[in-house]
DNA sequence: ATGATTTTGTACCAATCGGTAGTTAAATAG
DNA sequence: CTATTTAACTACCGATTGGTACAAAATCAT
């Protein structure tokens, strides 16, 4: 009997695993694919990126691109997925900062570095992918949403911690603090789609983290 | 010869004004077409709004609507139009209030209930209508980025002047101080579409409003 | 070799996109 | 009444949308 055959069938090969697969082999890298998706939907958000763009980005047909990810929509959340635990992990480094300031502060200014980086298309793909849509892309538009209110909860629960260790004021509203950092950073989103420069982020940054409430406490 | 008939032909006649004209009337009223316009742009955004979906919410049929409003991006052009004469008058209203910091909060807290406002789509149609698009509206885009800053500039010369008054000292960087009003704006535009309350967005504007500059000048 | 399996690439699908031609309907002017 | 003017409305346009059928090509197993 063989029993160790298929185990590994159902994942989809990693680009790693040189696994003899049986029929015509992927003429292209899938994960090179995924990130050139990734950048089209970055720059031209969910509804404005259409399949023929990807086809022209990606090289590859477009039979292919359903056969390997899916529809428009399951390519997007792939694109997605790679972009949160790429370009995005800044934030979970951020989070790990010494004290509820240095989070901020870190979480802002590499923000700032982020959205103004000439490598990517300007801005945050989670703020601006699909902040208005056809009633067609309302799903999307609801998972960023979602996507934005975790981001918020993770900063309102660093900053619950903070209250337990003592580098922030017990009397201090985490949750309030929370949204505050984060309406700073979709602002900035906007302001660096708009043509914003890195220096000036910053100064805005200079000025919102001014009114960091440990000097009240 | 007949030189005071013409005149007023050029002109579209103003709903005020009960001009026999000739042929066959107009079976709606152009201004509550173009509102509902503006509706279904401000929630839909620009690319999201299909001629069918207006032709839906005007009630009237796409030739209609084509000879009295021109073409999709002439119809954007007019409820934008609408809306900054409109309802986003309070922000000309917050320019004129005492002080830099008065107009700074009137700004901000109107912006907070406005945007909020249950009457209306949620969020600024200026910033959200066109953040992202496909190739085809980076006009349209690019017309939202001059709005923005349209507003940007405002607020920093309002800041200048405030400077020369003496209400905000001379050492404040009114552009840097006005991009950061403007980047908070931003930010609250994209958490009311998010679905944040009111209340959220004054606390959010009670903490941005702390690192006002004026208490170290 | 042959057959099985998987990907590629052309060519196509129905539906929707923004936009319009051309006819019918409703008003005024004479 | 008839002629003229203007709007409404049906029906349509070519182009593009997201998505697929199907056959040729490339690999493996035997």
């Amino acid at each position: 009997m063989s029993d160790v055959i298929d185990t590994e069938k159902l994942e989809q090969q990693s680009a790693k695993s040189p696994v003899k697969s049986r029929g015509r082999p992927l003429a292209f890298n899938q994960d090179e694919a995924l990130e050139r998706a990734l950048q089209v939907f970055w720059s031209r958000g969910y509804e404005g990126t259409s399949m023929a763009e990807l086809v022209d980005a990606l090289g590859i047909n477009k039979p292919s691109i359903y056969a390997t990810f899916g529809n428009k929509e399951a390519l997007f959340r792939k694109a997605l997925a790679k972009y949160l635990a790429g370009p995005v992990a800044y934030v979970a480094k951020a989070m790990s900062e010494p004290t509820a300031y240095q989070v901020a502060e870190k979480f802002l200014t590499s923000s700032a570095e982020f959205l103004t980086n000439l490598d990517n298309p300007r801005g945050c793909m989670v703020v601006q992918a699909a902040l208005t849509c056809g009633q067609s892309s309302t799903m999307i538009q609801q998972e960023l949403i979602d996507h934005r209110k975790n981001y918020e909860n993770l900063l309102s629960q660093r900053f619950e911690l903070a209250k337990t260790q003592g580098d922030l004021s017990s009397q201090v509203d985490a949750v309030a603090l929370a949204k505050y950092i984060a309406t700073i950073h979709q602002g900035l989103s906007v302001q660096a789609t708009s043509g914003a420069s890195k220096d000036e982020l910053m100064a805005v940054i200079k000025l919102a983290l001014q009114s960091w409430p440990t000097k009240f406490s």
